[in-house]
DNA sequence: TACTAAATTGTAATCATTACAAATTAGAAA
DNA sequence: TTTCTAATTTGTAATGATTACAATTTAGTA
């Protein structure tokens, strides 16, 4: 059940901890981008000794190692993803859905732009989402 | 002195007012990306009465009417750009400093990604900006 | 099994942003 | 030019996300 997240801890010698293993199996499982909340009240139901601090630490913690990411895409919170490989994400301004964008960009891979060091890149794209787009098209039509 | 301002929001019908030119002309003569608050301290000594609420208000006004956009860059705080034409950006993680990438993608220009409507395209990149870097080798050299 | 540095926890700051109501004012109408 | 009013500005009080910190617990090692 956990050996996987097992091992990632191990790999990068990070402590093996409950709150760890569980953060990492619900980004695992679950690829929306959550908020620091969304994880933290998912956890609390079955370990209700979880802090939201530890969800915090845990997060940098992961985040430092490279294990997972954040985005700042939203503007008022920090969003997390745990999935690998190169993509971009797109946030609705309707419903706050925040998706993947499987798209390949030269830039992404490139380590110097204009003599700086790039480390990380990210894509944001911000706009409306096909879901919002149909319940509006649905609004006009009955409206 | 203000009249480029006093245009762009009478083009845009909005009210000419003090806070908004002093924000448009701070914003047209630092390109910096500045914060609310790096704005704010710097029109309140010349203007005390000022009010820090304004500033975000007018900021969002301002936004809403395409005349200047924020950044989510940093992460912890939105940053203004009133530059025109695509442009990406570049936060270095050791000075935080704020740099323009003039670079074009083949995505920026797409209205359409994976079936969502795009409003709105940001690159941003991460690392160490090329100032730091000398910095650093200027450390090594003499530690 | 005992030890210790690291992790977890809970509470109290802090910081950015928003809510709100009162005072002021830009621009239109008279 | 004066009057009027909706929009804007202002100050203060929430709110929400995140960080600081000290006490408690625990993973991994000896
Ligand atoms: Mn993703
Ligand atoms: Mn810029
Ligand atoms: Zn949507
Ligand atoms: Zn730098």
């Amino acid at each position: 059940m956990y050996e996987k997240y097992v091992k990632i801890l191990k790999d990068h010698t990070l402590k093996v901890t409950s709150p760890r293993l569980e953060i990492l199996k619900y980004l695992d499982e679950h690829h929306i981008h959550p908020n620091v909340e969304e994880i933290y009240s998912a956890l609390k139901k079955k370990h209700p000794s979880l802090s939201r601090t530890t969800v915090y630490n845990s997060l940098e913690t992961l985040k430092k190692n490279k294990i997972i990411r954040s985005l700042t895409i939203s503007g008022s919170e920090l969003r997390y993803d745990i999935e690998e490989g190169m993509h971009h994400h797109f946030i609705c301004t309707q419903c706050g859905a925040i998706i993947d964008i499987a798209i390949s960009c030269p830039n992404m891979d490139r380590t110097i732009q204009g003599g700086h060091r790039v480390e990380e890149v990210q894509g944001y794209f911000k706009g409306i989402c096909k879901k919002c787009q149909t319940k509006e098209k649905g609004r006009n039509n009955n409206g």
